[in-house]
DNA sequence: TGCAGATAGGAGTATATACCCCTTTCTGCT
DNA sequence: AGCAGAAAGGGGTATATACTCCTATCTGCA
């Protein structure tokens, strides 16, 4: 491959995310792949830990995920005996939760998910990272529903 | 689903990036969709319109792709006619250009490109957006080959 | 000239993403 | 009680993403 030759400077919005989180994304991979986790499966995880079990169509909200989508990356997580389901009072709800196995994965990859984080926000800077963070999250309220 | 839940505040980078990318790329799909075109075939099409014609490895290096990924990404431009591959005189180069097709899709769309990005900058401000669009850019050129 | 090593790409596999259309289940109103 | 409409989710399909391993080709050097 040429890897002498530099991205390109888009000026689309969606593609200049798009490139900036997959560079990021990889680093976040990598660093958890000696877990068994892929990043997604990391925030799936770790939101479960913090609402403790939930609805799917509740946690694909919270994580700003289609709930198809949600729905097919929760499945390895099941089978693998990470994540449980059952079904609600309400029966057409499938409530997720963390298993004691999935718990225990998810804190095992803590320190790598952290220091992902952490090479991150020093290579580009902790201030400019926090600022960054900050303006994702007004793009993702402005946007949200906007469509 | 719980459309009253709102999406969580991720101290992640890779998540709120992937949160802000998942709804941006939402609306640009939407615009791009009565000409066909998804947002990343729409960003092949234009920076092919740019290159002239480039082999694969070079315009996913220029796209900050995976090169296997944007290999599968070209596949159904090339099957319905809107980009051309031609072996190069150094015959492992897989060379890529825009199709006569290829041009004027690329053309009919741009003015639904330009709305959603309008819809964008209006949505979050033009100044906050261009000061994000620094920022992502910055992140990309810090980040990369830093794996 | 010939070969070692580098380079471009292809194939297989797995997750990530979201659309549409459908069924199941529930809720509110009559 | 019964039905209309809303809500939750499942399944099909298609693109998006990237890893590993493999083949074909080229280039530089002896």
């Amino acid at each position: 491959m040429s890897a002498a030759v530099d991205p390109v400077e888009s000026p689309c919005v969606c593609a200049t995310l798009r490139m900036a989180t997959r560079a990021v994304a990889r680093i976040y991979d990598q660093a958890l792949e000696p877990f068994g986790l892929r990043t997604t499966q990391y925030s799936i995880l770790a939101r479960l830990e913090v609402e403790g079990s939930a609805p799917l169509g509740h946690l694909a909200a919270r994580l700003a995920i289609d709930r198809t989508t949600l729905a097919r990356e929760v499945e390895p997580l099941v089978r693998v005996g990470l994540v449980a389901e059952a079904r609600g009072e309400d029966r057409r709800r499938r409530v997720l939760s963390l298993t004691p196995d999935g718990l225990s994965r998810l804190e095992s990859a803590q320190p790598a998910w952290r220091a992902a984080q952490r090479s991150v926000k020093e290579q580009l800077g902790r201030e400019r990272t926090d600022g960054l963070l900050e303006e994702l999250r007004a793009l993702l309220g402005a946007v949200r529903g906007a469509s």
